[in-house]
DNA sequence: AATATTAATGAAAACCATTTTCAATAAACT
DNA sequence: AGTTTATTGAAAATGGTTTTCATTAATATT
Protein backbone atom coordinates (compact mmCIF):
# COMPACT_ATOMS: atom_id res chain seq x y z
CA UNK A 1 0.00 0.00 0.00
CA UNK A 2 2.82 2.25 -0.11
CA UNK A 3 0.62 4.57 -2.61
CA UNK A 4 2.42 8.58 -2.78
CA UNK A 5 -0.63 11.22 -4.11
CA UNK A 6 2.50 12.43 -6.71
CA UNK A 7 5.64 11.04 -8.54
CA UNK A 8 9.37 11.67 -7.81
CA UNK A 9 11.07 9.68 -4.77
CA UNK A 10 10.17 10.03 -1.29
CA UNK A 11 11.43 12.86 0.72
CA UNK A 12 13.92 10.62 2.58
CA UNK A 13 15.73 9.06 -0.18
CA UNK A 14 18.07 11.68 0.15
CA UNK A 15 18.70 10.34 3.71
CA UNK A 16 20.09 7.53 2.19
CA UNK A 17 21.77 7.96 -0.66
CA UNK A 18 25.94 8.99 -0.34
CA UNK A 19 26.47 6.90 3.02
CA UNK A 20 26.60 3.88 1.47
CA UNK A 21 22.84 2.85 2.33
CA UNK A 22 20.57 1.08 0.33
CA UNK A 23 17.00 1.77 -0.41
CA UNK A 24 15.30 -1.87 -0.15
CA UNK A 25 11.94 -2.86 0.38
CA UNK A 26 11.90 -3.25 4.16
CA UNK A 27 12.91 0.06 4.98
CA UNK A 28 10.80 1.72 2.45
CA UNK A 29 8.18 0.05 3.69
CA UNK A 30 8.87 0.46 7.71
CA UNK A 31 9.50 4.33 6.81
CA UNK A 32 5.82 4.02 5.10
CA UNK A 33 4.51 2.95 8.22
CA UNK A 34 5.50 5.43 10.43
CA UNK A 35 4.63 7.77 8.22
CA UNK A 36 1.43 7.48 7.79
CA UNK A 37 0.30 7.32 11.74
CA UNK A 38 0.49 9.81 14.43
CA UNK A 39 1.04 6.76 17.09
CA UNK A 40 3.78 5.66 18.74
CA UNK A 41 4.56 2.17 17.81
CA UNK A 42 7.10 -0.10 19.28
CA UNK A 43 9.09 -2.67 17.13
CA UNK A 44 6.38 -5.47 17.21
CA UNK A 45 4.01 -2.59 16.43
CA UNK A 46 5.42 -1.44 13.28
CA UNK A 47 6.45 -5.91 12.13
CA UNK A 48 2.35 -6.38 12.66
CA UNK A 49 1.29 -3.60 10.21
CA UNK A 50 4.71 -4.25 7.82
CA UNK A 51 3.44 -7.86 7.70
CA UNK A 52 0.07 -7.40 6.76
CA UNK A 53 1.67 -6.20 3.26
CA UNK A 54 5.04 -7.94 3.01
CA UNK A 55 4.63 -11.10 5.34
CA UNK A 56 8.01 -12.17 4.46
CA UNK A 57 9.72 -9.70 6.43
CA UNK A 58 11.26 -10.52 9.61
CA UNK A 59 11.07 -8.45 13.35
CA UNK A 60 15.08 -8.59 12.68
CA UNK A 61 14.22 -6.89 10.16
CA UNK A 62 12.44 -4.38 11.88
CA UNK A 63 14.93 -4.01 14.76
CA UNK A 64 17.47 -3.18 12.22
CA UNK A 65 16.14 -0.61 10.32
CA UNK A 66 14.58 1.30 12.97
CA UNK A 67 18.42 1.16 14.50
CA UNK A 68 19.49 2.61 11.26
CA UNK A 69 16.71 5.10 11.16
CA UNK A 70 17.38 5.98 14.69
CA UNK A 71 21.36 6.46 13.59
CA UNK A 72 21.11 8.58 10.69
CA UNK A 73 18.50 10.77 12.20
CA UNK A 74 15.01 10.19 10.76
CA UNK A 75 13.37 8.49 14.07
CA UNK A 76 13.37 8.70 17.26
CA UNK A 77 13.65 6.32 19.62
CA UNK A 78 11.59 6.78 23.52
CA UNK A 79 11.05 4.94 26.55
CA UNK A 80 7.93 5.59 28.07
CA UNK A 81 8.19 3.48 30.72
CA UNK A 82 6.43 0.22 29.74
CA UNK A 83 9.39 -2.06 29.03
CA UNK A 84 9.62 -1.65 24.98
CA UNK A 85 11.63 1.25 22.71
CA UNK A 86 8.73 3.44 20.92
CA UNK A 87 9.53 5.40 17.81
CA UNK A 88 8.38 8.27 15.63
CA UNK A 89 9.19 10.08 12.95
CA UNK A 90 11.48 12.88 13.75
CA UNK A 91 10.13 14.89 10.49
CA UNK A 92 7.98 15.16 7.81
CA UNK A 93 7.95 16.48 4.13
CA UNK A 94 7.25 19.80 5.77
CA UNK A 95 10.35 19.86 8.41
CA UNK A 96 10.76 18.94 11.83
CA UNK A 97 8.08 18.89 13.90
CA UNK A 98 9.85 19.99 17.39
CA UNK A 99 7.31 18.53 20.47
CA UNK A 100 7.00 16.57 24.15
CA UNK A 101 5.21 14.22 25.36
CA UNK A 102 1.94 13.58 27.97
CA UNK A 103 2.42 10.48 29.35
CA UNK A 104 -0.58 8.55 31.85
CA UNK A 105 0.96 6.45 34.12
CA UNK A 106 -2.12 4.44 34.18
CA UNK A 107 -3.27 3.49 30.47
CA UNK A 108 0.06 4.28 28.95
CA UNK A 109 -1.71 6.65 26.54
CA UNK A 110 0.87 9.37 24.77
CA UNK A 111 -0.14 12.55 23.77
CA UNK A 112 2.07 14.88 21.66
CA UNK A 113 1.68 18.64 22.76
CA UNK A 114 3.53 21.51 20.91
CA UNK A 115 2.32 24.16 23.07
CA UNK A 116 4.34 25.94 25.84
CA UNK A 117 6.67 24.32 23.09
CA UNK A 118 8.29 28.11 22.95
CA UNK A 119 8.91 29.08 26.00
CA UNK A 120 10.21 25.72 26.79
CA UNK A 121 12.90 26.47 23.70
CA UNK A 122 13.72 29.87 24.80
CA UNK A 123 14.41 28.25 28.83
CA UNK A 124 16.02 25.32 27.62
CA UNK A 125 18.31 27.46 25.37
CA UNK A 126 19.74 29.12 28.54
CA UNK A 127 20.02 26.38 30.51
CA UNK A 128 21.72 24.60 27.85
CA UNK A 129 23.95 27.25 27.54
CA UNK A 130 24.77 27.79 31.26
CA UNK A 131 24.98 24.10 31.81
CA UNK A 132 27.39 23.83 28.84
CA UNK A 133 29.42 26.21 30.53
CA UNK A 134 29.74 25.21 34.03
CA UNK A 135 30.11 21.30 33.30
CA UNK A 136 31.40 21.80 29.57
CA UNK A 137 29.12 19.54 28.59
CA UNK A 138 28.40 19.73 24.92
CA UNK A 139 24.60 19.15 24.73
CA UNK A 140 23.15 17.48 21.63
CA UNK A 141 19.82 16.72 23.24
CA UNK A 142 17.01 16.91 25.81
CA UNK A 143 14.12 14.97 26.65
CA UNK A 144 11.27 16.36 28.33
CA UNK A 145 8.47 14.45 29.12
CA UNK A 146 5.56 15.21 31.80
CA UNK A 147 3.70 12.06 33.31
CA UNK A 148 0.20 12.04 35.05
CA UNK A 149 -3.34 10.64 34.90
CA UNK A 150 -5.17 11.42 31.27
CA UNK A 151 -8.37 12.49 30.70
CA UNK A 152 -9.60 9.05 30.82
CA UNK A 153 -8.21 8.00 33.66
CA UNK A 154 -8.04 10.98 36.27
CA UNK A 155 -11.61 10.21 37.23
CA UNK A 156 -11.09 6.50 37.73
CA UNK A 157 -9.00 6.90 40.33
CA UNK B 1 28.54 -1.48 58.36
CA UNK B 2 25.40 0.20 58.85
CA UNK B 3 26.15 2.55 61.07
CA UNK B 4 24.84 5.51 61.65
CA UNK B 5 26.77 8.78 63.85
CA UNK B 6 23.67 9.18 66.17
CA UNK B 7 20.78 6.86 68.01
CA UNK B 8 17.61 6.99 67.08
CA UNK B 9 15.68 5.21 64.18
CA UNK B 10 17.14 6.21 60.65
CA UNK B 11 14.66 9.00 58.98
CA UNK B 12 13.16 6.58 56.40
CA UNK B 13 11.43 4.10 59.37
CA UNK B 14 8.31 5.95 59.45
CA UNK B 15 7.94 5.10 55.58
CA UNK B 16 7.40 1.43 56.45
CA UNK B 17 5.13 1.78 59.45
CA UNK B 18 1.54 1.50 59.03
CA UNK B 19 1.20 0.18 55.44
CA UNK B 20 2.41 -3.08 56.34
CA UNK B 21 5.82 -3.01 55.37
CA UNK B 22 8.40 -4.70 57.58
CA UNK B 23 11.98 -3.38 57.93
CA UNK B 24 14.07 -6.20 57.18
CA UNK B 25 17.67 -6.33 57.22
CA UNK B 26 18.52 -6.62 53.59
CA UNK B 27 15.92 -3.42 53.42
CA UNK B 28 18.28 -1.59 55.30
CA UNK B 29 20.85 -2.60 54.02
CA UNK B 30 20.13 -1.48 50.42
CA UNK B 31 18.55 1.75 51.71
CA UNK B 32 22.12 2.81 52.72
CA UNK B 33 23.63 1.55 50.20
CA UNK B 34 21.68 4.42 48.26
CA UNK B 35 22.07 6.50 51.25
CA UNK B 36 25.79 6.52 51.24
CA UNK B 37 26.11 7.13 47.45
CA UNK B 38 25.57 9.88 45.13
CA UNK B 39 25.92 7.77 41.83
CA UNK B 40 23.50 6.48 39.68
CA UNK B 41 23.69 2.63 41.20
CA UNK B 42 21.88 -0.20 38.82
CA UNK B 43 20.43 -2.62 40.61
CA UNK B 44 23.16 -5.61 40.43
CA UNK B 45 25.46 -2.74 41.51
CA UNK B 46 23.40 -2.36 44.63
CA UNK B 47 23.89 -6.50 44.79
CA UNK B 48 27.40 -6.09 44.67
CA UNK B 49 27.68 -3.84 47.34
CA UNK B 50 25.37 -4.98 49.77
CA UNK B 51 26.86 -8.74 49.10
CA UNK B 52 29.85 -7.36 50.58
CA UNK B 53 28.17 -7.12 53.82
CA UNK B 54 25.59 -9.66 53.38
CA UNK B 55 26.46 -12.54 51.07
CA UNK B 56 23.65 -14.28 51.58
CA UNK B 57 21.07 -11.24 49.78
CA UNK B 58 20.13 -12.36 46.64
CA UNK B 59 19.38 -10.19 43.78
CA UNK B 60 16.21 -11.14 43.55
CA UNK B 61 15.37 -9.51 46.67
CA UNK B 62 17.34 -6.03 45.37
CA UNK B 63 15.08 -5.80 42.76
CA UNK B 64 11.35 -6.16 44.75
CA UNK B 65 13.22 -3.77 47.16
CA UNK B 66 13.74 -1.47 44.94
CA UNK B 67 10.50 -1.26 43.20
CA UNK B 68 8.52 -1.20 46.78
CA UNK B 69 10.75 1.69 47.60
CA UNK B 70 9.82 3.04 43.99
CA UNK B 71 6.50 2.55 45.36
CA UNK B 72 6.43 4.16 48.31
CA UNK B 73 8.20 6.88 47.25
CA UNK B 74 11.71 6.38 48.68
CA UNK B 75 13.62 6.00 45.22
CA UNK B 76 13.60 7.54 42.35
CA UNK B 77 13.80 5.13 39.13
CA UNK B 78 16.04 6.47 35.90
CA UNK B 79 16.98 5.10 32.39
CA UNK B 80 19.62 6.76 30.94
CA UNK B 81 19.70 4.69 28.09
CA UNK B 82 21.98 1.67 28.29
CA UNK B 83 19.97 -0.86 28.90
CA UNK B 84 19.65 -1.22 32.45
CA UNK B 85 17.69 1.25 35.31
CA UNK B 86 19.32 3.32 37.67
CA UNK B 87 18.05 4.18 41.01
CA UNK B 88 18.88 7.35 43.67
CA UNK B 89 17.12 8.09 46.93
CA UNK B 90 14.57 11.10 46.29
CA UNK B 91 15.31 12.12 49.56
CA UNK B 92 17.25 12.69 52.42
CA UNK B 93 17.33 13.09 56.07
CA UNK B 94 17.29 17.12 54.73
CA UNK B 95 14.54 16.76 52.77
CA UNK B 96 13.51 16.66 48.81
CA UNK B 97 16.49 17.40 46.62
CA UNK B 98 15.22 18.64 43.39
CA UNK B 99 17.24 17.51 40.48
CA UNK B 100 17.34 17.05 36.51
CA UNK B 101 19.79 15.38 34.41
CA UNK B 102 22.79 15.75 32.68
CA UNK B 103 23.79 12.21 30.50
CA UNK B 104 26.91 11.47 28.46
CA UNK B 105 25.92 9.53 25.28
CA UNK B 106 29.24 8.31 25.14
CA UNK B 107 30.82 7.05 28.15
CA UNK B 108 27.42 7.11 29.95
CA UNK B 109 28.19 9.91 32.94
CA UNK B 110 25.23 11.23 34.74
CA UNK B 111 25.61 14.51 36.24
CA UNK B 112 23.21 15.78 38.63
CA UNK B 113 22.41 19.85 38.29
CA UNK B 114 20.54 21.84 40.70
CA UNK B 115 21.47 25.39 38.26
CA UNK B 116 18.59 27.04 36.19
CA UNK B 117 16.08 24.75 38.67
CA UNK B 118 13.99 27.75 39.81
CA UNK B 119 14.27 29.17 36.24
CA UNK B 120 12.83 25.77 35.29
CA UNK B 121 10.67 25.33 37.94
CA UNK B 122 9.03 28.22 37.26
CA UNK B 123 8.19 27.38 33.72
CA UNK B 124 7.31 23.68 34.83
CA UNK B 125 4.73 25.15 36.71
CA UNK B 126 3.33 27.27 34.06
CA UNK B 127 3.50 24.46 31.33
CA UNK B 128 1.70 21.97 33.93
CA UNK B 129 -1.36 24.01 34.77
CA UNK B 130 -1.50 25.21 30.74
CA UNK B 131 -1.40 21.28 29.48
CA UNK B 132 -3.86 20.16 32.79
CA UNK B 133 -6.28 22.20 31.45
CA UNK B 134 -5.80 21.76 27.65
CA UNK B 135 -5.89 18.10 27.69
CA UNK B 136 -7.47 17.71 31.10
CA UNK B 137 -4.28 16.10 32.60
CA UNK B 138 -3.27 15.81 35.72
CA UNK B 139 0.10 16.36 35.68
CA UNK B 140 1.90 14.40 38.77
CA UNK B 141 5.71 14.05 37.43
CA UNK B 142 7.97 15.07 35.18
CA UNK B 143 11.67 13.99 33.37
CA UNK B 144 13.94 16.21 32.27
CA UNK B 145 17.33 15.45 30.83
CA UNK B 146 19.94 16.14 28.66
CA UNK B 147 22.32 14.36 26.34
CA UNK B 148 25.47 15.20 25.00
CA UNK B 149 29.09 14.58 25.24
CA UNK B 150 30.63 15.05 28.95
CA UNK B 151 34.00 17.18 29.61
CA UNK B 152 35.74 14.28 29.20
CA UNK B 153 34.33 12.91 25.52
CA UNK B 154 33.40 16.08 24.00
CA UNK B 155 37.13 16.48 22.91
CA UNK B 156 37.92 12.67 22.45
CA UNK B 157 35.89 12.56 19.02
C1' DA C 1 8.74 -15.70 76.54
C1' DA C 2 6.47 -18.76 73.58
C1' DT C 3 3.27 -19.11 69.70
C1' DA C 4 0.72 -17.74 65.69
C1' DT C 5 0.33 -15.08 61.58
C1' DT C 6 1.81 -13.71 57.31
C1' DA C 7 5.11 -10.65 54.89
C1' DA C 8 9.63 -11.29 53.06
C1' DT C 9 13.34 -14.00 51.22
C1' DG C 10 16.45 -16.89 48.10
C1' DA C 11 17.38 -20.22 44.42
C1' DA C 12 16.03 -21.62 40.24
C1' DA C 13 13.36 -21.17 36.36
C1' DA C 14 10.76 -18.37 33.33
C1' DC C 15 10.08 -14.22 30.73
C1' DC C 16 10.62 -11.30 26.90
C1' DA C 17 12.46 -7.39 24.34
C1' DT C 18 16.43 -7.04 21.83
C1' DT C 19 20.83 -8.68 19.70
C1' DT C 20 23.88 -11.88 17.39
C1' DT C 21 25.05 -15.43 14.07
C1' DC C 22 25.44 -17.02 9.56
C1' DA C 23 24.14 -18.62 5.19
C1' DA C 24 21.18 -16.80 1.48
C1' DT C 25 19.53 -12.77 -1.12
C1' DA C 26 19.26 -8.61 -3.71
C1' DA C 27 20.71 -3.46 -4.38
C1' DA C 28 23.90 -0.74 -6.76
C1' DC C 29 28.01 -0.45 -9.64
C1' DT C 30 30.74 -1.74 -13.83
C1' DA D 1 24.58 -9.57 -17.50
C1' DG D 2 28.03 -10.13 -13.98
C1' DT D 3 30.36 -8.62 -9.66
C1' DT D 4 30.53 -6.68 -5.22
C1' DT D 5 28.91 -6.30 -0.79
C1' DA D 6 25.10 -4.35 1.99
C1' DT D 7 20.95 -6.41 3.57
C1' DT D 8 17.92 -9.92 4.97
C1' DG D 9 15.48 -13.89 7.58
C1' DA D 10 15.44 -17.83 10.73
C1' DA D 11 17.13 -19.52 14.66
C1' DA D 12 19.72 -19.15 18.64
C1' DA D 13 21.69 -16.37 22.15
C1' DT D 14 21.68 -12.55 25.38
C1' DG D 15 20.72 -10.18 29.57
C1' DG D 16 18.00 -7.47 32.59
C1' DT D 17 13.98 -8.33 35.12
C1' DT D 18 10.07 -11.11 36.91
C1' DT D 19 7.78 -15.28 38.58
C1' DT D 20 7.40 -19.46 41.27
C1' DC D 21 7.38 -21.81 45.44
C1' DA D 22 9.14 -23.71 49.51
C1' DT D 23 11.51 -21.68 53.54
C1' DT D 24 12.54 -18.02 56.86
C1' DA D 25 11.86 -14.30 59.94
C1' DA D 26 9.42 -9.81 61.41
C1' DT D 27 5.48 -8.53 63.94
C1' DA D 28 1.23 -9.40 66.44
C1' DT D 29 -1.05 -12.26 69.85
C1' DT D 30 -1.28 -15.01 73.79
MN1 LIG E 1 5.51 12.16 19.90
MN1 LIG F 1 20.46 12.22 40.10
ZN1 LIG G 1 -4.84 7.14 30.84
ZN1 LIG H 1 31.48 11.11 28.74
Amino acid sequence: MPKRSNMGPPWWHGRFQGRGYRITVPREAILDVLNRTSKHLSAEDIYLEVHKIYPHIGLTTIYRTLELLVHIGLVFKFDFGDGRARFELSEGPKGIRHHHHLVCTNCGRVIDYTDFIDDEIELLGRTEKGLSKKFNFKITNHLIQFYGLCDGCRDKK
